[in-house]
DNA sequence: ATTATTTCGGACATTTTTGTCCTTTATTAA
DNA sequence: TTAATAAAGGACAAAAATGTCCGAAATAAT
């Protein structure tokens, strides 16, 4: 379904969210902790969540992760999946159609229309603040 | 969604299918035209389907591949992807989790369980003989 | 200013996926 | 029996994804 880089970036957006709404950066070093992922390759996906706008980061000393909770009340799923893998898990062709639609339909489009429009809702819904919420409460976790 | 060998799997056995409902036989050389894909990488995912007894193989002059029409009512989709990509798109945890579940969920755990469960249905309930019908009737294509 | 800290980013290594080539094996037909 | 045909399968090649290493750049504290 997604890249394991979108994984550790999913994750990863979750657990500076819940750290940011306590007030802490987070570095790079606890994040991969955090969500048990390698941590150099971790960096890499937190620079393309930075340079998306997604996470802030700040270099040095006390510097780290952050996502301000007013700015993680805005941000959806689909931001952070188009950011690392795009757009063609909810955008694209099940069978690999470069164009697939109504008029020149690939062998399973109509029976996929009902799950990729699901799915494209649910990630355009899903807040970053939800699921650190979530976290928060003890309902969900960032590692097994 | 899918690796691009399931991508050629569902769409070679959607095509093998057509022709053995008209007593046809196909080579893989026609195959791979059907349905745009290199040839010896076809090959390769045509015997993952003969070794899961999904399609059958004959070989020498008049030889190709087919599919019973009886036996293409039977079989799923589900099947072929299982076949080559395993069950996780529709059993796994969309994170990553080795074992994910209510008592352990990931973050989207929740999120996920309505399309997880609605894309298993599509897999398990659709046949390859309703997806050769679509090509039969021209409501869906092989190709571009 | 110097030092310590932390992200950034380039280069490289490994693994997996995708794709190719060519020989072997089975089968049919002449 | 021989030749032609077509899948099977091993070996290799290329590309993409994943993962690692290390020096550069920025920043804060001393």
């Amino acid at each position: 379904m997604f890249s394991k880089a979108c994984e550790y970036a999913i994750k990863a957006a979750i657990f500076i969210t819940s750290s940011s709404e306590e007030g802490e950066r987070v570095s790079l070093i606890q994040i991969a902790k955090e969500i048990d992922s390698p941590e150099a390759y971790t960096a890499k996906v937190l620079q393309k969540l930075t340079k998306n706008n997604i996470v802030n980061s700040i270099k040095g000393p006390s510097g780290g992760f952050e996502i301000k909770p007013k700015s993680a009340n805005k941000i959806k799923l689909s931001q952070i999946v188009t950011a690392i893998d795009g757009d063609s898990i909810y955008n694209g062709c099940a069978l690999g159609f470069g164009k697939c639609n109504d008029q020149k339909p690939c062998p399973v489009h109509f029976q996929f229309i009902g799950i990729r429009n699901d799915l494209k809702a649910l990630l355009q819904t899903t807040t970053l603040k939800t699921l650190s919420q979530d976290i928060h409460n003890g309902i969900t976790f960032l590692k097994q």
